[in-house]
DNA sequence: GCGTGTCAGTGAAACCTTTCAATAAGGCGG
DNA sequence: CCGCCTTATTGAAAGGTTTCACTGACACGC
């Protein structure tokens, strides 16, 4: 707890050992300039009165600091965890620490963190935002490298790392239309969300490509993308009469794809016989899950670590240009589409 | 990117709009105490200049920031980051941001991390360490509130919350003894961790209530609490002889037990009727596992909210005094046991 | 017409660190 | 004994923001 007393500067330490100013700072950042006498006075001076380096002043005189951010979508959902392992594995060799922020998929929280961290001079930001269009990234982008992840943008004006969804929207639901589905749900939500729009059109995709009907995908909407999510959506599914139900669902992820074959068991359904059930992202809760979940693998580290790395490449290099690294997805089969 | 030109400070932006600095301050943090015409100029001369607030600069001035951190010691455990959605909901209540640090178990990671912090003047720190005891705990909250969340200490010098991990695995082992199990596996590691090490002592003390043998109780290690630790602690378990096998396990955590699950599932043996498999935490995902999981539920939302809280009295209550706020744990039996 | 009060705007000082040119001290060769 | 070189130390300046006591200007009431 901060006692009562201002804490320690350095011109504090300077009086208590009796040098300079000058001196201190020599032994906190070149010790090899300063005689071993003085410099043990000088830590002996620090240790007694609890020096603490302020780091708003180093900065200050520095100019920047060596920290990178990543802003990200959902802490609960693994798949950004582990994109976070992979920035974090990159940013750790390059001595950078790395500070996470959960914008829980809100606009405003995400502009906030956005807001401190270029306001905090760090190095660069990597962010999963609500709306890759958002015009405070524009602006932010201007004065501090930013890489949007697990997002694109149309224009260049941003370096960015993604898998490709309408690619893997269209192998979930080509892989069920081989598997004999007709009648499919696909199931996700908010629409505000890219991700959940393009794994949609790749779904509609297969289905045209395949001659299917218009509506033999059915689109179950979802406030988020959360395992109780999924849930819901299963009650909404077994609400459906029998004839006209989907034989399968393709979830927008693999949240929603555990949440609903959790519903499906409770409610005595089986999976893939009454239901068959395709996730996204493939994050390692789905090989394990009750039945295991066909998914969508998307290089989940990968995509972390080149994100950082084109991040390290614009914060250094005068010659940078935006890039745009696209991971081409890949279906994982398992038994929740296998019977 | 930056551009070539230093960024502008208030100073420029007062010289474009023709004012003092003060006033710009004062448009930045007193509005209502600016005529509207000048505050209009001066808005306008920020925006041409594509003015940046200083952040290092502010805080340097204030003193603290209105910054919270939370050292996880493992982001991709789904634990952790309940209990990090926990902290943040407080922390979001007080206008506070938060952010997330990964020590990923280790020390040195851990120790840097809060050093910056501390350096960084956050308003508190709250860690789940990976040595509750580490002196550099003692160093920094001599000028930083901490509060140390999923364990505690001997001596009240910190504010502490944390489940009962004793009690937790003596639930785990009752339950399984009372399911007639005599011969028991712990699996987890490293001994490092406190949470390793009390729920051992705790299913021992179930296993001598009870009056089984010295040796019902079979520890084995693992190098770290995640899924691939579980496979790997399975195939061992696997290598044993049928007779003096163990009939159930208990898990340090879920993942673990997760990770065992799905080794016994991949080499076709059936939980529970080959081994029962208790888990510890409760995530999201033991329940909705290819055999939903008995495990031994923590509060995880409500542990981080409630040492938010303990770190915001602290940081804000001249008489404060250090709590250890301990959960009761709960047994969540489901079919991983029941047979 | 004068004192008083209000309002808008000012500019110096403080926050703490780092850097760098300058100084002091000491040793050495000539 | 002097000049020169090395090494240790110094102190002022810079970095950007906020605060606060202060100045002008203006309106109002008497």
């Amino acid at each position: 707890m901060a006692g009562g007393a201002r804490s320690a500067s350095v011109v504090d330490v300077a009086a208590e050992a009796g040098v300079s100013l000058g001196t201190v700072s020599n032994v906190l950042n070149r010790p090899e300039r300063v005689s071993d006498a003085t410099r043990l006075r000088v830590e002996k001076a620090m240790a007694r009165l609890g020096f603490v380096r302020n780091e708003s002043a180093r900065q200050l005189r520095a100019g920047q600091s060596r920290l990178l951010a990543y802003v990200m979508l959902d802490v609960a959902n693994p798949f950004f965890t582990d994109v976070a392992q992979g920035i974090d594995s990159a940013a750790a060799e390059h001595e950078l620490a790395l500070f996470l922020c959960n914008s829980a998929n809100d606009a405003g929280r995400e502009a906030a963190y956005l807001t401190h961290l270029s306001q905090q001079r760090v190095q660069g930001i990597l962010v999963t935002p609500v709306d890759p269009h958002s015009p405070l990234l524009e602006e932010i982008v201007k004065h501090t490298p930013v890489v949007i992840v697990d997002r694109t943008r149309d224009d260049k004006r941003f370096c960015s790392a993604a898998a490709d969804d309408v690619a893997g929207g269209r192998l979930a639901v080509e892989h069920l239309i081989d598997r004999g589905h007709t009648r499919i749900a696909y199931i996700g939500g908010p629409p505000s969300l890219g991700q959940v729009r393009e794994r949609h059109e790749g779904a509609l995709l297969a289905c045209r490509e395949s001659g299917l009907a218009e509506d033999a995908l059915l689109h179950i909407g979802t406030d988020g993308l959360g395992f109780a999510d999924g849930r819901e959506a299963g009650e909404r599914l077994i609400g459906i009469p029998a004839k006209r139900r989907p034989t399968a669902a393709f979830c927008a992820n693999d949240l929603v794809a555990l949440g609903l074959l959790q519903q499906m068991s409770l409610s005595g359904r089986t999976v893939p016989d009454d239901l068959a059930i395709v996730g996204f992202d493939d994050i390692d809760f789905a090989g394990a899950a009750a039945v295991p979940l066909t998914s969508v693998r998307q290089p989940r580290r990968e995509l972390g670590r080149r994100a950082a790395e084109l991040l390290l490449d614009e914060a250094s290099n005068p010659d940078h240009e935006h890039r745009q690294v696209i991971f081409t997805p890949e279906l994982v089969a398992r038994r929740s589409t296998l019977n």
